[in-house]
DNA sequence: ATAAAAAGTGAGCACTCGCTATCTATGAAC
DNA sequence: GTTCATAGATAGCGAGTGCTCACTTTTTAT
């Protein structure tokens, strides 16, 4: 059968098999319809067991939260190697842009942020997360526009970006997350590319 | 006391008070929460009133999903005069865009559209609504932009716009929709409006 | 080998939800 | 005024929730 484990490793285990269930449910059925036995089923665990690692449902989701942060963090990281000096590049840049918005993830992550808004208690306990995000996005964003665009822009541009795609992520029309942009959203991100190089400060050499 | 009612008068009294209980319960305590229960309480009615006119607690949302539809196009309506050739004036313009944005009626309707991307007949009944909504806001921008930007870069500016707002509406730090703008978000809506007027076509007289 | 500790199980509790069945009040028709 | 259909109020049901607890199984210490 499976393979004599330390007590350290089937907890850890069940720990990340939890998270993932969890996160995968929430992002598959949504917040309310992420209930503790559904997790458990799709964990393949016991609800005692869920209970034993994680005080209370709220605990159990706040978990989830981190766990889903870093790997967003780690998927926005992997668009740092982009040409941005020209709008192909840029387009290019914001189909991956786009593609981590709208993947599994970070789906999760807008589930609970949703959540969170007519919750204060989960709202709290979701802050230093959020804040932590910001700034690690931040930091990426520096790394692809630091050296095109003053840092006031870069923040700027930052924020319009992320937010539109975020905005598109709740108002599309279609639930599947790896549809087609779809005719407008791709105009838009053009357009929108088109006149961030066109933005750009002149350099004269 | 109150005075002599005909019956339907009583009848659409009761179901305008439901309506707009269900959607202020919708923003202030969100989907999950927006019980019939509360519902009924915020709009001083009995459980019994409430399922003679909604057959199910669905259709009440799905009712109240078209009230506000009509209430938020009716604010957008309101955004039409105001000059859009400056920076200046489409700061203004973008400002009130704004606050349409996160007004409550608003965060009802989005609070409705969250819940649909987990529940597939909610969001089917919900379909028509959502075309009306996107159709009636293309033609305000049209009068709004219509003579400054070819048709196709009016279609993407509006999505561009009015998803970014959205995104923000989700991810604000602060739950209070009135809460001022924000450093960051202040220079991202100028930078836009700075970059879209740059993007206008010349027209020399 | 055996005792102790840690991890996992699943039936059950207290509670809330959407909804229904039953009853009362009220305006309309005569 | 009496009758009757409709609007609204009250009481309750069954399903489903988060969470607990007495118990079994697996790992570690002696």
């Amino acid at each position: 059968m499976t393979t004599r484990r330390t007590q350290a490793e089937r907890r850890d285990g069940t720990i990340r098999a939890l998270l993932d269930a969890t996160a995968q449910c929430l992002a598959e059925r949504g917040y309310a319809a992420t209930t503790t036995t559904a997790v458990c089923a799709a964990a393949g665990v016991s609800q005692g067991a869920l209970f034993r690692h994680f005080p209370t449902r709220q605990a159990l989701l706040v978990a989830t939260a981190g766990h889903v942060a870093r790997l967003n963090v780690d998927a926005f990281r992997e668009l740092v190697d982009e040409d941005v000096d020209t709008v192909d590049g840029l387009v290019r840049a914001f189909g991956h842009l786009r593609a981590v918005v709208l993947s599994p993830a970070n789906q999760t992550w807008r589930e609970l942020l949703v959540a969170a808004r007519s919750d204060a208690a989960l709202r709290e306990e979701l802050l230093p997360a959020r804040l932590d995000l910001q700034e690690q996005m931040y930091a990426v964003a520096l790394e692809l526009w630091g050296e095109r665009l003053p840092a006031d822009d870069l923040a700027a541009v930052l924020s319009i970006v992320v937010n539109m795609l975020d905005g598109l992520a709740f108002s599309a029309l279609d639930p599947d997350p790896a549809a087609p942009p779809g005719r407008t959203v791709e105009r838009a991100l053009a357009l929108l590319a088109q006149m961030i190089v066109d933005h750009y400060p002149q350099e004269h050499a």
